[in-house]
DNA sequence: GTTGAGCGTT
């Protein structure tokens, strides 16, 4: 096995880390020594110039194929904003600093769906293979001594705990969860999803793996089909994203536009037309890592009414002229969303739109939404959910305040006829009846963080996408569930009329979960944020 | 002795 010597800081007693097989080192192994390291880099001694490590795919390449490592002493890149930004030098501790503060994020982990069987020492024996684990306990009957089937688990890096909560684990012979307690508050729930605006369609998703690369590690990156003009680049590390947030950058001579895929908070009160009326519970769904909700709560309530002339996105996206309101309102959970041609509109339940004729059902961005205690009134007597069935058992999910706008998702359109449940709210706008701009979609979706999902599911085969990965990072894998073993059962969809299926469902995609239960079954309620958090 | 959505005697 070839060994790859690598300190933190040039200089430093260096470490040596096994390279794989084909010759790659993994950065997780890197990380497992350097947490919070992104890469290597080395001195050359020719040039006596720093020469970077090529990054891909998670792993890092040496330097030549041929003698591999050779006998450099690498050191680590981390991944620093001001880097690149500022010019006033931090001291050199700032690679120190950062993991104090990565360490510092780090929190318990709730470790649901436990093997009975598992005991605390195999939990953490599993989850070593991540990085250390400074706690691993299992909560059992004080009597009895069996266990609840739940733990939790502390790691001693945070990339190590991102790592953990991106993937789901066969712990014990039993797929579980791993997610952020619901105990915790809200907190250090920074977005690791970006918004690449101005692409142009032959920027193909290696040049932006490759470009942002350079910034940290990616963990994804996903362009919607057919090309709208944007794409989404998840980083490991949510502070490398949100580094990049607000700045162009220059691939392939286009200069694009890195945005937070996540609404801004302030665009509640500086855009009327944005309402970004963020709940202030948890779960809301941001990014997996935080799949406690988001940090951009304002629990403002903007409310919304007619069209509004507001790019949804700064100006970094396609979107202008119109307003999101043109956007159905309907379909905030719902709608199997397998559509992004044309209309937007209608399916503000239930309706399992296989329709391939355009019309998308889905959230808007820009609908102000309830707190959850809206949610059950706005929506029981449409969608017959009572609170326990599955979806919205845990009130998670921030509803649209149709009422709010005064937004009528009559959509009627296309197929949707017959199965979309009209707004009861009955007044306002007819969503579907107003002109559809594509790429006003993109920035609303965008700021609902509703399209990364859909597209994704309804790419997944044609693109080869990896559905799970991209699902893993959102959030601890839990809605993630339907295309696990299926060793659990649940609630089927409480609205279930037929196919219907939760946005992320995609019923005319050939996902895994297309049996009529929609991929509530598995889920335990808090799937509501899922819709949100494949965005962020 | 069973079970399978959840949230931790700090």
């Amino acid at each position: 096995m070839d060994f790859v010597q690598v300190s933190e800081e040039e200089g430093d007693e260096p470490i040596e880390l096994p390279a794989e097989e084909d010759g790659t080192l993994l950065i997780s192994t890197l990380q497992a020594q350097f947490p919070g390291s992104c890469g290597l880099k080395y001195r050359n001694m020719d040039s006596k110039a720093v020469r970077g490590v090529r990054s891909n795919e998670g792993r890092l390449f040496p330097p030549n194929v041929d003698s591999g490592w050779g006998e450099y002493v690498y050191f680590c890149v981390f991944p620093k904003e001001n880097k690149r930004k500022s010019d006033d030098n931090l001291e050199n501790s700032t690679a120190k600093t950062k993991r104090i503060e990565t360490r510092l994020r780090c929190t318990d982990l709730i470790v649901l769906g436990l093997a009975w069987k598992t005991t605390e020492d195999s939990l953490r024996e599993y989850f070593e293979s991540y990085g250390e684990v400074l706690m691993a306990q299992i909560k059992k009957d004080v009597k009895s001594g069996q266990s609840k089937g739940f733990g939790f688990v502390r790691f001693g890096s945070y990339e190590a705990q991102m790592r953990v909560l991106a993937n789901r684990h066969l712990i014990d012979g039993r797929w579980c969860e791993v997610k952020v307690p619901n105990s915790k508050g809200m907190g250090h729930q920074v977005p690791c999803k970006v918004f690449v605006g101005r692409c142009t369609e032959d920027i193909n998703s290696d040049d932006l793996r490759e470009y942002f690369s350079k910034f940290g590690e990616v963990t994804d990156v996903f362009i919607p089909r057919p090309f709208r003009a944007f794409s989404f680049v998840t980083f490991l590390d949510p502070d490398v994203a949100q580094s990049l947030c607000g700045e162009d950058h220059i691939i392939k001579g286009v200069s694009v536009h890195v945005s937070n895929a996540a609404p801004k908070a302030e665009q509640n009160r500086t855009h009327q037309g944005q309402n970004y009326n963020y709940n202030s519970g948890n779960n809301f769904g941001m990014h997996s890592y935080h799949p406690q909700g988001n940090h951009m709560n304002s629990g403002r309530s903007g409310h919304h009414r007619g069209n509004n002339q507001h790019n949804l996105h700064g100006g970094d996206n396609t979107a202008i002229g119109n307003s999101h309101s043109n956007i159905g309102s309907g379909g905030y959970g719902m709608g199997s969303n397998n559509n992004y041609g044309g209309n937007l509109g209608g399916g503000y339940t239930n309706s399992s739109n296989h329709n391939s004729g355009g019309n998308m059902n889905r959230q808007d961005a820009g609908i102000p939404y309830n707190r959850q205690n809206n949610f059950h009134g706005m929506n029981q007597p449409h969608n017959g959910n009572v609170g326990n069935s599955g979806w919205m058992n845990r009130g998670h999910l921030d509803m649209p305040n149709l009422q709010a706008l005064g937004i009528n998702s009559q959509g009627s359109s296309s197929s949707n006829q017959g199965q979309n449940m009209n707004n009861p709210l009955g007044v306002g706008l007819n969503l579907n009846s107003l002109p559809m701009n594509p790429a006003l979609v993109a920035a609303a979706l965008n700021q609902w963080s509703l399209l990364g999902n859909q597209l994704q599911n309804q790419n997944q085969d044609q693109q080869g996408g990896n559905f799970l990965s991209w699902m893993a990072q959102n959030n601890g894998g839990h809605s993630n569930s339907n295309m696990n073993s299926g060793s659990r059962k649940g609630p089927n969809n409480p609205n279930n009329s037929g196919s219907g299926s939760m946005i992320k469902g995609d019923n005319s995609a050939s996902n895994d979960q297309q049996n009529g239960n929609s991929w509530s079954n598995q889920s335990s309620g808090s799937q509501n944020s899922v819709d949100k958090s494949n965005f962020l």
